[in-house]
DNA sequence: ATAATATTTAGAATGATTCCAATGTAATAA
DNA sequence: TTATTACATTGGAATCATTCTAAATATTAT
């Protein structure tokens, strides 16, 4: 019934196997382009778009998860176990919080299936919130490093 | 010790009175281009931009809540009550989900303000599954409306 | 070695969003 | 009323992340 899966191979080339070990246990959920940054300095000549397809390959096989919190720009976190996350609306960085429990939504229409949730939390962190006074304005998120 | 506040006016404009009038009570979580091409029917002339200020200076206000949920596009939702979002990732179709109960993120870091949260769910909804056989890929959501 | 398959690369293309400069318009001050 | 000011609108250009493409390479199977 089922195709047999057409199975394509995963070779796991140099510039895969650098993105890999600099995901590996990284916590500070980097961009595309930090990850681009910080792999040139081991391979100068490589392209923006091997990050890409290296994250999508990882993506595709749930080595990798996509957190969209930051606007704009996609994030990426080595997915191991479901967590939450919350954002500093002021510097961007983001922070790991732990899954309470299974989250499951109220009301779930009949019929549908359901494949996956995050939480999402927005806030001002310490650091951030020494430096400004302490003003509300929850509304944008324009500063973005660099 | 605060300035004054600035205090812009907001001047209820043709345009902006017709977008205010499509969102309100509209569920159907529109995306900025949704709004355009429904809006240019009454103001063929109406520029992008504006839509893009009006939401702006409406998200500004409070008035609307900007949903992340569908990649690559903000979509819009007049911000009634506190409510989660489920995404069909077959046909992007968002469906409201009544919030259970305010939601409070375990092991929130000392000194952390929190600003808001939102549950995003992931799914396919009853018509997404019927057509299709009964598949997994949880990974893309490629397909987009138009 | 040869063919088939997968990967990398540079750069072009796309698409959403933002910016900008010129113009229009409403509200207020003189 | 007229001038002044503040806010809006518009079209198009600019930006930015991401995707796509075509050509060059590398890897694996035959």
């Amino acid at each position: 019934m089922k195709k047999p899966a057409p199975k394509k191979a995963f070779r796991l080339t140099p510039q895969r196997e650098a993105i890999l070990r600099f995901l590996e246990g990284n916590t500070s959920h980097p961009s595309a382009e930090d990850i681009y940054a910080r792999l040139r300095r081991k391979f100068p000549g490589m392209s923006f778009a091997t990050v890409y397809n290296t994250l999508q390959s990882l993506l595709g096989r749930g080595d990798l998860i996509e957190v969209r919190i930051d606007r704009g720009r996609a994030r990426f976190d080595p997915g191991l176990k479901p967590h939450h996350h919350l954002l500093c609306v002021r510097c961007g960085a983001i922070t790991d919080l732990p899954e309470r429990a299974p989250v499951r939504p109220a009301g779930l229409p009949r019929g549908y299936r359901l494949l996956s949730s995050n939480i999402e939390f927005y806030g001002i962190c310490p650091a951030c919130g020494k430096k400004e006074g302490r003003r509300e304005e929850l509304s944008c998120a324009k500063k973005r490093k660099k």
